[in-house]
DNA sequence: GGTCAACTGCGTACGCTGTACGAAGAGTAG
DNA sequence: CTACTCTTCGTACAGCGTACGCAGTTGACC
């Protein structure tokens, strides 16, 4: 679930702003900014410092102007955010793997993985309905050209690669929700969980979740935060791709 | 990702409101609310109005006293959004499906979503370090015992249990955001799509999309919003099971 | 070359947020 | 009755997105 959201206005409006078709005026004086200098500031402010951290004013004082200026390129927030996730998809390699299904939706995770840890914010913006740029539809063909010719319908494309994209989503979300909880509380987990236990013992119901104690102790012994997030990636990465693999081989040898 | 964290202050704070273990004093005039009272307004308010909606001065409101009235009770937002969330967690049956690992993952995944369809608002709280509540903890109890005595190692019990939850979670994720945005913006996707097509003919790239053109069709003329979640959520769960599935049966019978 | 419309930059204002501070009143122990 | 503790809550602060309208700049046209 996510708290910012695209710009639901005048799709004629959006769509000029993404594909860059904004008929420049001849009168008045010359702009002093560009959309893409301004966009450029606004992903370096939330890299830096968060989503939540980017706002008008401090993109605007980035820019050494004033917030409202920013209006004058953008109709709003909503749309400034719709053409940074264009822009900041168009740094994917989109390498295709051609006549391995499965070495391609590895690459797709493994590439849309890292847009995440680089632009963590991606996380927070709901793209339910994604703003309609060239990288943004780059990316889906891009997607959908690593399970074609596979013998899915198209519907089952489709929805495999929702399916691994809202995986790698989630657990990247995950990932990144660890690291800022420990650079927020400055404890790491082991230190916070050794704060709760001398309460939760004076509690006393600790001995009701005896499955929980012992996983909880090993998951505890076993990793500190930076290698389990990866191992957690690869672990239902395979899982998935797993199961996704069992799928197609149905569809290669039906009733078999 | 979210954008509400839970509160990182004082554990023992913490823990003594989540068990109300609260030492209520002689002294001084009686309080007029109780915390269930203040955690159940506030309940109502982010299910009804959602979680941006639900401010202290909101909750307040709800309840027919001041603002800082609440904060005799909670030591701020955060806390109060984690005696929530326990208290939510209260509402899962926690069913136990003795004996078939795979039906007892598929009841977790099934009452996980109907929870979160219940309180949307669920989607937005970070819970990377949980607020160790009474409920918080015997959902995780209840989650691994689905997966305990199957093969699994502690490790890998923990870490299907969170794939799977990240998985409901997820989903959950997308089918609500796609219903959020239909109200919001009083279009179906078909009437958004329809809107967006002139104007991406105008520029003229289309044809540079061919596989995404071909699924895009096939999908948007198959599905209307509601069922197709339903499908998506059903479908991902079948593969994300046919994967564990494989490790589990590689367990049973090992180096083939 | 003068005039005017179009354009840019931006100061101010509004209602919203979480919560620190401290005053005012209520209730009980001694 | 006094003294002390506890509750309620008004006010204030810094920050948010952005509507409105003014001031100043520039090029097109007569």
């Amino acid at each position: 679930m996510n708290s910012e959201y695209s710009g639901s206005g005048d799709p004629a409006k959006s769509l000029e702003l993404l594909w860059r078709r904004r008929p420049l005026p001849t009168r008045g004086p010359k702009p002093a900014l560009t959309v893409d200098g301004i966009v450029t500031a606004a992903v370096r402010v939330a890299d830096a410092e968060g989503l939540a951290a980017m706002s008008m004013r401090r993109v605007a004082d980035e820019l050494g102007v004033g917030a409202m200026t920013l209006y004058r390129y953008f109709p709003g927030k909503g749309e400034l955010l719709d053409v940074m996730l264009d822009t900041v998809y168009g740094e994917l390699p989109r390498r295709v793997v051609p006549g391995d299904w499965r070495a391609a939706l590895d690459e797709v995770a493994r590439e849309n993985r890292e847009l995440y840890l680089r632009h963590p914010w991606l996380l927070q913006v709901a793209i339910s309905r994604p703003p309609l740029g060239p990288n943004v539809m780059a990316k889906y063909e891009w997607e959908l050209t690593a399970v074609e010719g596979i013998g899915l319908t198209d519907l089952e494309m489709d929805a495999t690669v929702a399916l691994v994209n809202g995986y790698v989503h989630g657990a990247v979300r995950t990932a990144v929700e660890a690291r800022q909880v420990i650079q927020r509380s400055g404890m790491t987990d082991k230190e916070w969980w050794l704060a709760h236990v001398p309460h939760l013992d004076q509690i006393g119901d600790l001995e009701k979740f005896p499955v929980s104690a012992r996983v909880g102790t090993a998951v505890g012994n076993e990793f500190d935060a930076p290698y389990d997030s990866e191992h957690a990636f690869e672990y239902g990465l395979e899982r998935l791709l797993d199961g996704i693999s069992a799928l197609i081989t149905n569809r290669s040898a039906p009733q078999g």
